[in-house]
DNA sequence: AACTATTTATAAGA
DNA sequence: TTCTTATAAATAGTT
């Protein structure tokens, strides 16, 4: 957006990463911002500078969401003791899928501890990120088409259950179809 | 920043406005994506939206900046060489798999609109849904060998930073495993 | 800090 | 909804 485009890489010059600094993080909270207005959205934001400086933006304020975000996080599911889907079996199922989903979050920390490595490889490698990314989009398109076909509602609800609890209760009690 | 200029004021057309915030949430998770790899910064942003649904971006982690902002003690900060990741053209590959994972999202909720039908299906339906989960358990296992292959780390994050918040651990109850 | 040339985000439209 | 496209907006390099 700017006289040329850009790598998504860390800056070199520190001077010109202060000034990038600047710049993003004001264009950061005015998106926030308008999020906020325009959708009616509650949003918080936290960032620390390169130098560690603290910064934030919040909607009605950081801490009112802060704490929301935090009580959801350990608010009791109300799902568990709904019966709904009513699908024999079900249940069973969708805990394992949630242990699958448990095995990929864990994969993904431990893959945090590589960035290091990450940063040695060199271009070379993007075919192969590619090839997983391609596969792992034909295995979402082959998931879908099985869920047309055996119509089952829950399964893909739990598929992304574990990240998202506020999907979880919602849909545990809708009875109905909303639309 | 579209066809034409809108007022930053409450959209008013609810089905618009949902619209505009899935646009621009991505867009901001983008936006904060980049400033953390540009300049080495740690963001961390939590976003309700207007149905009250939690999403979350962090970098390195939504609870890790967080906890970093409540503590808020000046500490000696040597912050200064956070390699992050920064492989070229990486960036255009999480985003994709950023699509990937909406689209996961997306048929969840198609889905839901299937619960009656899903009470109507009988136990011989079963065998089908363990064999999407076997297919989906395969792929996870495919894709946690390739990750070692390449070693990619923020690649990974990404699978799961969408809907974040995850780390929502309050899954808890049946994430709990040791593995 | 301002100033543009460009890139990027996105509001409407298909 | 998903994709496209005309425009608005953000911003990289410059002054």
């Amino acid at each position: 957006m700017g006289r040329r485009k850009i790598e998504i890489e860390m800056v070199k010059e520190p001077n010109t990463r202060q000034v990038t600094f600047s710049k993003r993080r004001t264009g950061l909270f005015k998106k926030a911002n308008e999020l906020s207005i325009l959708c009616g959205a509650e949003v918080a934001i936290v960032v620390f500078s390169p130098g560690s400086r603290p910064y934030s933006f919040g909607h009605p304020g950081v801490d009112v969401v802060a704490a929301k975000y935090l009580q959801q996080e350990t608010e009791p599911s109300d799902f568990q003791e709904n019966p709904s889907s009513g699908a024999p079996g079900i249940e069973k199922l969708n805990i394992e899928l949630g242990e699958v989903l448990t095995q990929i979050r864990e994969g993904e920390k431990q893959a945090e501890t590589h960035d290091e490595i990450l940063n040695q490889n060199d271009v070379t490698k993007l075919s192969e990120l590619k090839e997983l990314r391609d596969s792992y989009k034909e295995l979402q398109d082959w998931i879908k088409l099985r869920l047309s076909d055996i119509e089952i509602s829950g399964y893909m609800m739990l598929l992304a259950q574990d990240p998202v609890v506020g999907i979880k209760a919602k849909s545990a009690k809708r009875r109905r179809r909303k639309n």
